[in-house]
DNA sequence: AATGAATGAGGTTTCATTCAT
DNA sequence: TATGAATGAAACCTCATTCAT
């Protein structure tokens, strides 16, 4: 009976994407929006509470898929951090989200998401990534290595999230990169572990 | 004797940085820059025709200092990709602009220099970095695998360039992750010959 | 129930006018024809896309009406320049219109309009001019001879339209003046004729 | 000793005189002015004491001229109207100043020389024309009649002036506009005594 | 006399939000 | 709930004129 709220929501939700995308929170237009809505800026109060507001409903939902999505893969490898099929998984979940992705992590300034990207990285990836490093040396790492690695990383996430690929193609760039991440890991601990040796051996 | 023409320019432009930084060229307003800096609006027209020219006058020293030290590092490694002495002569460098860094990397839009991160990847470090996988390889390497690696090895720049480090930290970073990056560099280029050998020999 | 919208409009329709004629469209402040109307700036673009649209919006329905009335007139007769009844009626419709036609050819400068005067001259009249005259004398007329007496016409045609007369006494200048007009005309192909005879006749 | 003055004055009065007449008065930028003129605003109002002050300098020279030469032929021929002899004297002496005509005619708002237009015609000119018409037709002309004539003939001038003729055309077009003017005059007066004898013969 | 930076008001336009209807 | 005009501040920029040097 009331189907008509939700269209006029859902093509609130659409043109704000649309226009978020393009010109970032700030500068998008609430004018704009509504015009290419069909909606007048007064109804637009109806719906949602202010500019924020639209921005968020936009955004919340991808934001709390992905939370589940990342505890659970937390949960599941306490202990490593994760396997090329967990990447994969990450991976294909961002790129049906990339709109969302990109709103939060590059159109965010002027809404309470603007530090999103530093909560994941910080807060969700940083810690379980120096913990893995601490115990793959059998020793604390640098931070700042263990930072620097955790950036490129993600960085690779990115390029396969927005970058224009099939499935097909992620997934092969996925593993290629897996080799050369892997055998990058390898030889740092190597020389943690040298560099651990020498300095303990004095004899 | 008459410093103060220069102090009011100076306060400008440490003003108008500041601002630029914190919220980028469009947002940033000019009522604010000026007022931060003790100025009239009508007097900021003295010394700069317009908004965007306070940018470039910030930003434009270190565009001519970084252009010559990316041509001159050019010709001395044609062949290669730079030695570490080369990443740590450009890193320090940027360091000492990091601000400027910023600016153009990540709050230009609006400007003519909106463009300057893609110029400087996709027109300065990729197609480098494209050249040396491809003789590396002894083979057409795969575009997307090379852009990956290369955004990767930016971000490492990029961490490196705003991080609060100390130029001796600075160095042992670059060391390690050079290890890290030759290991999944040679493992990847290892791979590559494999591939091309498996798929060549049909028995 | 709702007169107020129109209210609005109409008071800037009207301060508008007032403005545009007293300075010009360029010169005139959008904020003073705003606080006449009692307006505030911002609510002025609800009903007006920017300064130039409130200018066009004033100036068009006469624009229309006056292009009508020009092809009938000109379908009419397209063998003559327009009898007394035709110009009573064509400077009937422009005195009902002053101050629009003001607007047109004397306070349009900056907008689209800018070109009136120029169009209704050299596209409108002059041409019919020419060949009238041409079709008259039996040979091509001097153009700037037909173009000063087009202007003196125009000018006739100004005058009677601005002058503060009653229809009754426009009535009667047009049917002097095309005494005047007719008589000046006369002489004119007369002399032209003679010249033409003149060089025309070696003996 | 001091010719570096005047070479700034006269730089000024160029520059002005450009500007004036593509923008006109109000709208001529002071900064463009001096800017062209290779002189500072400062330095300007060394010389001028505003704006409008500028534009009376360069206007001023030519007013006199007019003045004398206008007082001169009045003097003449206060019986008639000027010969054909003087209508080409005065056009000339206009085509000589044409700029500065523009200026006093159409460039001038904003300056005390914006009613210069009015002054000229109603002044100057239509006094001696209602004169010379009442004189002519032994009773008092309609004075809209006389005032729509002088426009013509003016609007006839002002032709003559900015058109781009020779000495030898404009001599010519204005033997022919006088047998245009003359035969027009001449039907207007037989028109005129016959009205007044009809009006006045009522057998 | 000359400088040219500074003033301060003004220009047009856009904005997110409010509110009477 | 929906409307969309109204608000009032803010945006960047230009102006003629002043004034300390």
């Amino acid at each position: 009976m009331l189907p008509e709220n939700d269209e006029i929501r859902t093509a609130l939700l659409q043109s704000g994407k649309q226009q978020f995308l393009a010109h970032g929170f700030d500068r998008a237009s609430l004018r704009v929006i509504c015009r290419n809505a069909n909606v007048t800026t007064g109804a637009f109060y109806s719906h949602f509470e202010k500019k924020e507001d639209l921005f968020c409903s936009i955004v919340e939902p991808s934001v709390s898929a992905f939370r589940e999505l990342f505890n659970s893969a937390a949960e599941r490898n306490a202990a490593s951090l994760g396997s090329v099929e967990d990447e994969l998984r990450s991976i294909t979940f961002a790129r049906n989200h990339r709109e969302e992705c990109r709103l939060l992590l590059d159109c965010a300034e002027g809404t309470k998401y603007a530090g999103f990207r530093r909560w994941l990285v910080e807060d969700c990836f940083y810690p379980r990534y120096q913990a893995f490093f601490d115990r793959s040396a059998g020793k604390p790492v640098d931070p700042p290595l263990v930072r620097i690695i955790l950036h490129m990383k993600l960085d690779e996430y990115t390029d396969l999230i927005y970058g224009d690929y099939t499935d097909e193609e992620v997934r092969g760039l996925i593993a290629r990169m897996s080799i050369f991440s892997e055998a990058g890991f390898q030889a740092l601990m190597h020389l943690l572990r040298e560099e651990e040796s020498r300095s303990a051996a004095p004899v």
